[in-house]
RNA sequence: GCCCGAGUGGCGGAACUGGUAUACGCGCACGACUUAAAAUCGUGUCUCGCAAGGGAUGUGGGUUCGAUUCCCACCUCGGGCACCA
């Protein structure tokens, strides 16, 4: 046996892998299935960085032990490959963003085949592929049929840098989520999408899903699920205001009503104001400023009264003032509120500064006080429709048609895919509209309704488009009639477990389980959730606790560390640098620790060989597991290692396969070390116990497991060497035996008011009454005892026991 | 401001339902092997103390026979949301 090479042995164990198509996942099998998922990347320019594998080991890990646990499992891998960046580079250098994508995702992965992931890569999938948007196509066109795609005029976030329409939710706070610059309000027209529709159901079913309470409470405050009343003020003019409020109780409280600046009728109450001219003024001014300054933090709260206009408490009749202010927004409630200054921080800010009325009234019941004016109680939610244009190149073309004599006609599907075109200059344009609409070739078409003349819709679908339902492709990603085959579908899905970054848990998750449900409904899936369980795993920073960042020089390229220590090195680290949902930070210095790890598991393969081939002889091939159990003649000297080794292997068994499920890998690593270090010692180790504990090994670190398994040949087979034997990571995970792991003498720890002062050996059987006295008769526990009155004594079972004097 | 999460050796971290605090790893020191070095192995490594013993899990209090763990208040860091009525 040679010394440790990972180069050699990872190379080849991962061709023989693919060739022997070990981790290809079976559509027709009769095993449990098990549906094992991580995000897919975003295959950009730079490669795989060591963030990746954090989740692709993990799931890894999970997926191999579920294999050996003997389920047929699905761990799937594509490329999520529309985007911004890749387009931008196309711009900056002329390359087709096709080609760059090819080079990008080939460099993914050959880095994810390096690590020895076992991604079935029968099945990858990519977004841009044509076969592919093809059916994110289709599902847009069930939206569209159903009505739950719509064009509407709406203020969108415009970055006038990337000339682009961005989402709330790419443009947080005012400043574009691509380059930082603050963003403008620019009506557009755009195509929405109705996410609110399913805005309760979305709430409501994360009772059904086994995800961290965190994430829950992240997707909850972004829906915004939040319940009130709307009442009625009448008011001075012929047009009623209707406010919502979740404080109906404080009505008797109000001393003004506030309209947003882009309250709908606005204008009505505008034109009967008596100071018009100013009104008009300020909303003007609201409007000019972007999203930065409306909401920065130490803003002063602004507004201007509709003056001569009041409106009536429905309560007590009492007359209030009218004021229109930028507090107010008008995409949320009524784009109207009733202000309660004594209840409500925000009115207060605002009473004080324009000196209106505080006033303090008793409070009433909000249910009551609703009914008795004519109220009604409603459910409002912040989440917002989904802005679904993108003015750019690089996504899937919305599959629509402007016909000047139908309007808006969907493609027909028997046309899709709609593919991109190539064209020459990837730039926007400063109309915004996308470069593709000065492609007059693939604009200009003929209506499919009427024949006549009419043009594409030229915008594309936004990146969250095509992530919204890969998972369900990987379950049939060849088929070329449906997104998948139901067969497929009920076979596989949900997922039993996903994995990704927490940074995706409230818009890539509520996307695509919005998604799943319109599918869902259209009966196309079989389940309402498409995510059975979801974990997120940690961040990697760099040296020095910051992110990792080509700026700082900092990122760590995983091909690196393959390089010097291993694809099994980078597993194992990676696994035990810390608790595998917290954010770890990379050290370099540290990895020496698992390289050690793996050298010191080869030594004892080592070991264990030699003593294996010294025992058997050169003639005769072993052929111990031909053996029938308990006989005596004839047999080979076989090599027992310590009973106390055993047992600590047992306990190590259970422990690692327990801290598996709860994704307590750095544990895990860390009782096999343990183990290790004891099995080093160890005067003959024996074969089997060997083999265990390699097994285990096997899901962390597969390569070096795989390469030691079959040095030493396979028991149940009378050869020693060759290639037939199965592979390690198909082979049935260890039994561990509950006898074994069952001390028959326990240590008793002795306390004296809470304080160790001794241990004793006890059976594990022994009784209560009888461990109390040889506690009290403890040499060193009775040098605290002695003199002092016993109160009472504690004896926890297994544990302790505690004097107290 | 609001909502989460976290504060344990020189460092990454462990302690699963309240029961030996500091497992495992890195680093460091010493020793063995070696002509030497590397590698490897062994021993030690929270702190004060010669010792007996005492003190330490962000700070202060509480509950308990017993608290890193539970409760209250505060401090610091990380993340998310942010005028959502």
């Amino acid at each position: 046996m040679k010394s440790y090479d990972h180069k050699k042995i990872e190379k080849k164990w991962q061709d023989l892998w693919d060739k022997k198509k070990i981790y290809q996942a079976n559509d027709k099998s009769k095993k449990p299935k098990f549906y094992s998922l991580v995000e897919f990347p975003y295959p950009s320019g730079d490669g795989l960085h060591v963030g990746h594998p954090r989740s692709y080991v993990g799931m890894d890990v999970i997926s191999r032990k579920k294999r050996m646990d003997g389920y047929n499992v699905l761990y799937p891998m594509g490329w999520d490959a529309f985007g911004l960046p890749t387009e931008n580079f196309a711009i900056k250098t002329g390359k087709q963003p096709k080609v760059i994508t090819k080079k990008n995702t080939d460099t993914f992965r050959r880095q994810a085949k390096s690590l020895g992931i076992s991604f079935d890569w029968s099945r990858e999938i990519n977004t841009t592929d044509p076969n592919y948007y093809k059916w994110t196509q289709w599902i847009f066109l069930q939206f569209l049929k159903k009505g739950l795609a719509y064009k509407a005029k709406s203020e969108i976030n415009w970055c006038p840098k990337d000339k682009i329409g961005l989402a709330n939710e790419e443009a947080v706070g005012g400043i574009c989520d691509r380059c930082g610059t603050p963003t403008i309000k620019k009506e557009k027209e755009q195509w929405m999408l109705a996410i609110t529709k399913y805005a309760d159901r979305l709430d409501k079913d994360l009772d059904l899903v086994d995800y961290p309470e965190r994430v829950k409470l992240s997707q909850r405050n972004w829906i915004g699920k939040s319940e009130g009343s709307e009442i009625e003020f009448k008011t001075s003019i012929n047009r009623n205001i209707k406010v919502f409020t979740t404080r109906a109780d404080t009505l008797f409280g109000v001393t003004y009503v506030v309209l947003a600046p882009e309250h709908p009728n606005i204008g009505e109450f505008l034109v009967q104001s008596k100071n018009m001219a100013e009104v008009s003024q300020y909303i003007r001014e609201v409007k000019s400023r972007t999203e930065i300054e409306r909401t920065a933090e130490d803003k002063e709260k602004t507004g201007v009264e509709l003056k001569e206009i009041y409106a009536i408490n429905p309560a007590n009749g009492e007359e209030v003032p009218v004021w229109v202010a930028d507090y107010v927004l008008a995409g949320y409630g009524t784009g109207a509120v009733m202000a309660v200054p004594q209840h409500d921080a925000r009115d207060k800010e605002f009473a004080e500064k324009y000196n209106l009325p505080i006033i303090d009234r008793p409070l009433v019941n909000a249910e009551e006080i609703t009914q008795k004016v004519g109220g009604k109680m409603v459910t409002k939610f912040k989440l917002r429709d989904w802005v679904f244009s993108r003015q750019r190149y690089w996504g899937e073309p919305i599959p629509v048609i402007n016909c000047e004599k139908c309007g808006l006609v969907p493609v027909p599907e028997k046309d899709l895919p709609v593919k991109l075109p190539e064209v020459k200059n990837y730039k926007p344009t400063d109309t915004g509209e996308s470069p593709l609409a000065s492609i007059s070739k693939w604009v200009n078409v003929k209506c499919p309704k009427c024949g006549g003349k009419a043009k594409r819709e030229t915008d594309t679908m936004p990146n969250w488009a095509g992530s919204s339902w890969y998972y369900l492709r990987y379950v049939d990603p060849k088929n070329k009639k449906e997104f998948a085959s139901k067969k497929n579908l009920k076979y596989w899905t949900p997922v039993d477990w996903y994995n990704g970054g927490m940074e995706h848990t409230t818009l890539h998750l509520l996307y695509s389980r919005f998604w799943h449900k319109f599918l869902y409904d259209l009966k196309l899936v079989p389940t309402v959730e498409p995510y059975k369980k979801r974990t997120s795993h940690g961040m990697i920073l760099g040296e020095g606790g910051v992110k990792m960042s080509k700026s700082l020089g900092n990122v760590v390229n995983p091909d690196e560390i393959v390089k010097i220590y291993g694809a099994d090195t980078l597993r194992v680290y990676e696994m035990f640098m810390g608790p595998f949902e917290e954010t770890a930070v990379w050290n370099t210095d540290s990895i020496i620790g698992a390289r050690r790890f793996i050298e010191k598991v080869w030594r004892i393969g080592e070991k264990v060989i030699k003593t294996e081939s010294s025992l058997s002889g050169s003639l005769s091939p072993r052929a111990r597991g031909a053996l029938p159990l308990g006989s005596t003649a004839c047999e080979t000297p076989r090599q027992e290692n310590s009973v106390l080794l055993t047992k600590l292997l047992h306990k190590t068994i259970k422990k690692v396969s327990g801290d598996i499920e709860a994704m307590r890998f750095n544990t895990a690593i860390s009782a096999m070390m343990i183990l290790v270090t004891e099995m080093e010692k160890e005067q003959g180790l024996s074969l089997e116990d060997y083999k265990k504990f390699l097994q285990i090994l096997a899901p962390f670190a597969p390569h070096v497991a795989e390469e030691i398994w079959h040095l030493l040949g396979d028991p149940t087979s009378p050869r020693l060497r060759g290639a037939k034997e199965k592979s390690i990571n198909i082979s049935d995970w260890p039994e561990w035996d509950e006898k074994l792991i069952k001390e028959d003498e326990m240590k008793i720890m002795i306390q004296v008011n809470g304080k160790v002062r001794g241990e004793i050996m006890v059976g594990s059987n022994e009784n209560e009454e009888k461990i109390k006295k040889e506690a009290q008769e403890h040499l060193s526990v009775k040098k605290f005892t002695e003199g002092k009155e016993i109160k009472k004594i504690i004896y926890v079972k297994g544990r302790l026991v505690n004097i107290v004097i």
